[in-house]
DNA sequence: TTCCAGTACTCGGTGTTACTCAGTACCAGT
DNA sequence: ACTGGTACTGAGTAACACCGAGTACTGGAA
């Protein structure tokens, strides 16, 4: 599935949030997991300037540790503020979908 | 509902191409329709900047006809490349919703 | 009769975002 | 020595929704 990206902007951040939310890890295997979800189209470079942003929005606690396979990784975890950000996220989710899921169905 | 601006990118033209492309109608009714169904904060710049878009792609047929209130209204309705491009705004949509969804519900 | 509110469209400029592409670097196995 | 997988960085680009100011037409209130 190609050009999603325009669809993708605002959602594909809240998507690095739930990631990380859900388990302590690193921006490599974040790219993994979205590419398995389906986005295949997604790739690192993407993904390591939104973990950027994160970080310098104060979001996330990040810690750098070494790797087995290659150089350090740095993992990331949500803050407060990030799991407040999350919750968010999903809200305007929630409310932007059935808006459109509506309208697709016809609704006056 | 506010900042939802990022989140819309992309799907603001589809909804506008599926409203048009329920009825034919103009600018200032699409603007209304998305503020009805729940887009409170979209204004007619955004709306207008849509439409000559979509004029510009060659995706609507436009006609100018007289208003009882105020100044000619243009007229827009989909033809063929802009009833295949919704088609493809549905499949797309399809598909996002149908990823983020799961990645919600946690599946691994 | 003048003025305002509602209707209706245009356009230049802005900020955010995902993407591209090139680069750096580390390690394992061949 | 070399290749391929792992892992991160950073400068530049394009697309999009938004902002704000402007134009213009009509009808009713002041």
């Amino acid at each position: 599935m190609d050009g999603l990206t325009e669809m993708l902007k605002g959602t594909l951040e809240g998507c690095v949030l739930e990631i990380i939310g859900a388990e302590e890890t690193y921006g490599y295997a974040v790219t993994r997991r979205l590419n398995e979800l389906g986005f295949t189209d997604v790739v690192e470079g993407t993904v390591y300037t939104i973990l950027l942003r994160l970080e310098k929005n104060a979001l996330v606690q990040v810690t750098k540790r070494p790797s087995e396979q290659g150089p350090p990784r740095k993992f990331y975890a949500l803050n407060d503020a990030g799991r407040a950000e999350l919750t968010t996220f999903w809200a305007k989710w929630e409310f932007m979908t059935s808006r459109i899921d509506k309208l697709k169905e016809g609704a006056r």
